[in-house]
DNA sequence: ACGCCCAATGTAAACGATTACACCCGCGGG
DNA sequence: CCCGCGGGTGTAATCGTTTACATTGGGCGT
């Protein structure tokens, strides 16, 4: 570059590092010739040698929904903030894919985070060099060295399904998400074991797949159970959008006819008619505590990315489960309507807000 | 690597590359050891020779909600499909954070789309090599030689004005996006002109910022209105959820008492209750439109990314707006409530799809 | 006045690929 | 039999940095 403004690359490289003593006179000429010819280091070669490339690698299975914005909101601000930029790639599906991606981050990345549910964990050491740093957001897959983090799915169904008994339902269904997602299948646990032995029915597990069409149609199965259920229990927020939708449309009223309740409180949540109740995910402090965690890996220069962290999550009571209805009957809260007076939505629906984990 | 696999890096290399001659016999041998050792050529090493580093930069102002998680999948589909990554990176506030950004993708990324309302594209060409190939999303803005897509802001708002005030509505209120931001202007402008001059009443313009909490809080600001409005046109839908959520709440029933209309059309907005009436954006369409327009810059080598492009919009009627409670009362329909029939959200609730304009 | 040392700078060797070019060899045509 | 050609392979230059090391020159201690 600005080899013509004077001086030696290396003294250039000094001034743009700031490191090696260069004389000011030199290093103002210098930065006016940078400015000038709009001069920036070109980052290949840089990293060709320095072996960092201050990238991280964001492998996520598909970019639909709240979700994942989310979460790679919380990755991108912690990333930034550290002045890491993210390689970010969605959905793969086949084993090959995700192979051909991974072979072909070498020297474009310095680390991994991802989030592949249908892959197995073993597919990353197979691929990867070793020792390279990865954290792993596989919820439930344990097999592996790497260090992961996942987020109390268990507790949070369990806890959530304890919530709908307590509040005299039944007969709970439950509508699950993708077969072998281990985020799903622990849902799924925590929600059979809340029910017990007794409450427990087939019929009322219905299919789904974390998307809002699934929730949409598990409503008609919903509806064909023989003593219909009392409440519902979507594995996500989305599908419990998309049945809270159908629902309607069936002129079912939730919560007066039907509970509602879903898992990870996106940020829409709140604003949903009615309001729905959750289970909160701390989506975006997931992505940055994964985000630290590598960060924190990378500088200690071992690949060691640690151990496994879980998240805790917490029980979040807003309408749609008919929390306020019961306590309205109770003794709790004699009005028959609660005032509209608040502007922050969170004040009025959020009647309760349980810990139930801590990390 | 495998120079202890008997042969020489050029020989490697083309088997790698597939291309130049090379034996049969040491193509499977050098294959092998490649499978063994699980060698991946280099990124930067090679990028730095190539000159190409098969990825595209990607700025977006920030990651919140579903429209930039659509838009990320549509540029992500079209880039992997001819095996391209993203480099993404959310939030760039000030002009100096958005500088360095620009400064740090040198040989980085290949190209660039961008999506920056609050950053002049002026500020691209000062911070860029001549000639780097950028395509710009940032709507209405047209002072650069950047490349273009847009989308028809004006012409949606302004069918979807002309829809509420065909349904009989006079006095429709608007919530506007940020001040300065040009996708937003355009929405103010086309309803704007669509109430007319008499109909023009700056008290009914509240203003907003697309965050659901916005339009949560217009709520108030709205039911302060001397004579209420009859409708609530949203500028985007985030905002439209929010101020349902808050009406919701206050007890006005959406939309026997109050129409609401949103733009954008999120994925989830057939799914919320009502099902939301808005403008159609091809969200997904624009990120991948830009995506192609970029990579055919790429490939023809000059970095002219072409003239500037519209992508319509669509009104998409569905219940929020009222206008089913209007067919109802006329001649169109005689049953009070339509059957709920169908499994398929999207064919009860989308009562009407005009097209306005084409691309 | 002589070294010495250190600050300021330049020189050149990496980094790990791609690729133009040289080389070798076997074969077919003249 | 010799020449040329072309397929298969190796050699080395190249990309644009960083950085260890060499070089220079001036100030200062003795």
């Amino acid at each position: 570059m600005a080899r013509e403004a004077g001086v030696s690359v290396a003294t250039v490289s000094r001034v743009i590092n700031g490191k090696g003593p260069v004389r000011e006179a030199t290093r103002r000429r210098i930065r006016r010739v940078v400015e000038r010819l709009r001069y920036a280091p070109h980052g290949a070669a840089r990293s060709l040698i320095t072996r960092e490339t201050r990238t991280l690698g964001v492998l996520l299975p598909d970019l639909f929904g709240e979700f994942f914005s989310e979460l790679i909101r919380g990755i991108d601000l912690a990333a930034r903030q550290s002045g890491y930029h993210l390689l970010v790639s969605g959905s793969h599906g086949d084993r090959l894919e995700v192979q051909a991606l991974l072979r072909a981050i070498r020297g474009r990345v310095d680390g991994l985070i991802a989030l592949s549910p249908d892959v197995n964990a073993l597919a990353f050491e197979a691929n990867l060099p070793a020792g390279f740093p990865v954290v792993l957001l596989n919820g439930g897959d344990r097999r592996s060295d790497y260090g992961s983090i996942r987020v109390d799915n268990y507790g949070g169904a369990f806890a959530m399904t304890r919530h709908l008994t307590g509040l005299g339902h039944r007969r709970i269904a439950f509508v699950t998400g993708p077969v072998r997602n281990p985020d799903a299948s622990e849902r799924l646990r925590g929600y059979r074991d809340a029910v017990g032995r007794h409450g427990r029915d087939g019929a009322l597990e219905i299919p789904g797949d974390f998307r809002e069409d699934a929730g949409y149609r598990a409503a008609s199965r919903l509806l064909t159970c023989k003593p219909l259920p009392t409440a519902v229990f979507a594995a996500n927020d989305a599908m419990a959008i998309g049945l809270l939708c159908a629902l309607r449309r069936r002129r079912v009223r939730v919560p007066e006819d039907l509970a509602l309740a879903g898992f990870d409180d996106i940020p829409i949540a709140p604003f949903i008619a009615p309001p729905l109740t959750t289970v909160h995910v701390p989506i975006a402090e997931l992505g940055s505590r994964a985000t630290v965690r590598l960060l924190q890996a990378l500088e200690t220069g071992d690949g060691r990315t640690g151990r496994e962290e879980i998240l805790p999550t917490t029980l979040v009571v807003r309408s749609s489960c008919g929390a306020h209805l019961t306590a309205r009957a109770g003794a709790v809260s004699p009005r028959q309507e609660p005032a509209a007076s608040e502007d922050e939505p969170g004040e009025i629906e959020d009647l309760e807000f349980v810990r139930l984990s801590k990390g």
